[in-house]
DNA sequence: GGTGATGAATTTTTT
DNA sequence: ATTCATCACC
């Protein structure tokens, strides 16, 4: 985004050329009559056809490293300086920041100056826009306040104590979610279907309705509400929305697989004018349905665009082929696909490897010593990427490369503004910016501390609902009267007299002044100063940096629109670090190396996924591990390990589906170390290469002598998994594993008693009566 | 009202 | 295992 998202100004003045008469290559050089531009002679036939179909939709779909970002960036500028449209004439939507700043940027390389005024952003920082020039319609100031998911949380709390619900058995946060689908659904609280109750005995969408009622009390809304609103805007007023249909000749849609129904409905009314929309997208890196993406969406696209045009661009300039095979024959488990069959002309490098391990610290010192052994020849580090299924699985690898010195970066993690000390601050600011903000006072009323706790907020909540108004406002009134204690009244006095100086300062002072100097009165840096933990220096660093981004700024709210919405923790990924994230964070991104840890069923494909969702969820994980291995230039590591600690507790895994799903060709499993037999095998007669586990069918005694300190009688998962070595005649299974039935007693190890409740190949499906329900090989149970 | 202890929940993934 | 919330007690 530009440096101030918070555009209210009315750039109609900006419409540019007239139908009849394009202007000249947007107001810089006019094209030499029939020369191509250069940027047109790099591409190949498809990409080419996907720049220059201007007119009408398009679709392109493009597979994994086939040039999408170059076709987005070319065709935008190839509309630019054709003169088909001024660059506030183009809409170009990403779904992250960096996405969007990328295609800025690539923009002005091709056109060798910034093409200022396009309204390119994501969903949400465009949303945001248009929704402040149109706040009023739906009940909001344009001043409004974007709330962080914790101010969510809290504000739902509230509401279902007010309502009595039990915040155990239906905690916030699960209305928030149900709230969030609803609103990824673009369907505000009355449109709900009476069918689809939510949560809490269909009290769910009373929460709803009052929530949003606050909300509009606050001036404030959240993520979902920069588009549901904005639907509710196009559709209440047409001339709004006949305005932008006037403004916006061209449309750009990157990722069109993640949209969900509202962003969809959004693009939609939109485009439904001039149909001058291209969206690009691969539905095989659909990734986010859990938050309410439809892959529907892309493949419903020639239906609801009649006549649209449809581009695959197939050609691969990324991988070897053997990666790109792997990947291809993952992906073909998957249904209900566009289908499209990636090739490439590069060499066929080396096979994926694939190897199992013993335990997550296996794993990271394997990876480590890869990672060591790459770099001796040669290879950069920032070329290495680590990509996980979980945030939780990076704790290992940190640990490992601390310990062996090797540089790494966590990318992703925390936004900026999710950081504490960020929210603190920005509550101080929106405090500020508008007292009513109840939210935001309540998070900084007592921090740092000033001696006003529970009892005070809750003085203050009484009086502001009695009187119908905010908590600032009752504070003013009530330190007029002798309800408050003498102390507290003086705080809550001083606090107010606080804000009002502070505010008063905005008029001579630089916003960063400003800052500063609440900051410094307030005490808040003073009480980071004074923490002795190891994180408050880098907590005071996050603070300076707040302060720094706010002089480019013109208005506090400007500002905090940016902060919460496009700021992001930018990572300098030139310097030579190994780099550590999810598999989420990865996509669009690339590496010549990329290790692939955690390829255990459960771990990924997640548990909960398949739980929740099925068999689309298992399909979108697999999407999942095809966006994983497609981000490999020339070497791709994939691993398992056998146990792992979850939740402080140890438990054992087989390797993931998706490893038998790799075709045997492409890959290269690490024989030497013992991977797993296949599971198709039925029988794992390799058992880690000489090594098992402590296993039922080791003798009574042998278990006991090799458990250091006696160990326990039942096996309840304490203390990590010994290793034995074992001769070959221990490692042969007598007679195979023992046939089991669903309802069978049986008895693990580490488990201990269960009954089997589902059995698939040689895997099953215990409930323990103690550890819960687990997937387990049949070979470590036995008949209790 | 602040502090320390105890118990529960947590780990998908993000704008 | 670690974090977070709630609850005694100072």
């Amino acid at each position: 985004m530009t440096a101030d998202p918070f555009d209210l100004s009315d750039d109609d003045a900006a419409l540019g050329p007239a139908g009849a008469s394009p202007a000249p290559d947007g107001g810089g050089r006019p094209l030499p009559v029939g020369a191509e531009p250069a940027y047109l002679s790099v591409l190949n036939p498809e990409q080419r056809r996907a720049v220059e179909c201007i007119d009408g939709p398009l679709l392109v779909l493009a597979g994994a490293g086939t040039g999408k970002t170059r076709v987005l960036t070319t065709r935008l500028a190839h509309i630019l300086s054709t003169g088909r449209a001024w660059p506030s004439q183009v809409l170009a939507v990403t779904f992250t920041n960096k996405a969007a700043r990328e295609m800025r940027e690539r923009v002005a390389g091709l056109m060798g100056r910034a093409a200022e005024g396009m309204w390119l952003g994501t969903f949400h920082a465009i949303g945001a826009r248009m929704l402040r020039r149109h706040a009023e319609v739906v009940g909001l100031r344009s001043d409004f306040t974007i709330l962080d998911t914790d101010d969510q949380l809290r504000l739902l709390k509230q509401l279902l104590q007010a309502s009595n619900i039990d915040e155990k058995k239906f905690p916030p946060r699960a209305f928030a979610a149900v709230i969030g689908r609803w609103k990824d659904r673009g369907l505000a609280p009355a449109a709900v279907p009476a069918g689809d109750s939510g949560l809490a005995d269909g009290r769910a969408v009373e929460i709803y309705r009052q929530y949003q009622d606050r909300l509009a009390t606050l001036n404030a809304c959240d993520f979902g509400d920069l588009l549901l609103h904005n639907l509710t805007i196009f559709q209440s007023q047409p001339e709004v929305l006949a305005d932008y249909h006037r403004r916006f000749r061209y449309i750009l849609v990157d990722e069109y697989q993640d949209t969900n129904v509202a962003q969809y409905l959004w693009l939609r009314l939109l485009a439904q004018a001039n149909r001058n929309i291209c969206c690009v997208g691969d539905d095989d890196q659909s990734i986010y349905g859990w938050r309410g993406a439809e892959v529907g969406n892309i493949l419903r696209f020639e239906s609801d665009f009649p006549g649209a045009e449809v581009v695959r661009l197939e050609r691969n300039y990324r991988s070897t082929s053997h990666i790109l095979a792997a990947a291809s024959g993952v992906i073909a488990n998957n249904e209900g696909r566009l289908g499209k069959t990636l090739w490439t002309e590069g060499e066929a490098g080396e096979k994926v490897a694939v190897r199992g391990v013993w335990d997550q610290d296996e794993e990271a010192r394997a990876v480590g010593e890869e990672i060591e052994a790459l770099q001796r020849d040669g290879r950069s580090l920032a070329q290495m990427a680590i990509l996980v299924r979980a945030g939780s699985q990076t704790r290992a690898f940190e640990e490992r490369f601390i310990q062996m010195g090797l540089r790494y970066r966590v990318i992703g993690g925390l936004r900026f503004y999710e950081r504490q000390e960020i929210r603190d601050a920005m509550a101080y600011l929106r405090v500020i910016a508008q007292e009513d903000d109840d939210l935001a006072l309540e998070r900084i009323l007592n921090v740092p501390k000033r001696g006003l706790g529970d009892a005070s907020v809750q003085l203050l909540h009484q009086a502001a609902r009695a009187k119908g108004t905010s908590l600032m406002k009752a504070a003013r009134h009530l330190v007029e009267t002798d309800e408050l204690r003498p102390r507290v009244r003086t705080t809550i006095r001083g606090l107010i007299a606080d804000f009002d100086r502070w505010r008063a300062m905005l008029d001579g002072l630089s916003h960063a002044e400003v800052v500063e100097t609440v900051l410094d009165e307030s005490g808040y840096t003073e009480m980071w100063q004074n923490d002795r933990s190891p994180d408050a220096p880098g907590r005071l660093e996050n603070l300076k940096e707040l302060v720094q981004a706010i002089d480019e700024f013109d208005s506090l709210t400007a500002f905090l629109e940016h902060v919460s919405l496009v700021m992001d923790n930018d990572q300098d990924d030139t310097n030579e670090m190994v780099n550590v994230m999810t598999l989420h964070a990865a996509k669009g991104l690339e590496f010549d190396t990329v290790f692939l840890p955690g390829w255990e069923d459960g771990l990924f494909p997640s548990q909960r996924a398949l739980d929740e969702s099925g068999v689309a969820g298992l399909e979108e994980e697999r999407r999942l591990a095809y966006v994983g291995i497609t981000r490999a230039r020339q070497r791709c590591y994939i691993f398992f390990a056998a146990n792992r600690r979850v939740y402080g507790q140890w438990q054992s895994n087989i390797p993931s589906r998706f490893v038998d799903e790799l075709p045997e060709d492409h890959v290269a499993r690490d024989a030497q170390k013992g991977v797993y037999g296949s599971r198709a095998a039925g029988i794992n007669e390799e058992l880690y290469g000489g090594f098992v586990y402590e296993a039922p069918w080791l003798d009574a005694e042998r278990r006991a002598a090799s458990r250091k300190g006696g160990g326990r009688a039942e096996g309840s998962g304490r203390g990590r998994p010994e290793m034995i070595e074992a001769s070959a005649e221990q490692v042969r299974i007598d007679d195979g594993p023992a046939a089991y039935r669903v309802g069978s007693r049986v008895f693990h190890q580490k488990f201990g008693y269960g009954k089997v409740a589902g059995i698939d190949d040689n895997k099953l499906t215990i409930d323990f009566d103690k550890a819960g329900r687990k997937r387990v090989m049949d070979s470590f149970v036995q008949p209790a």
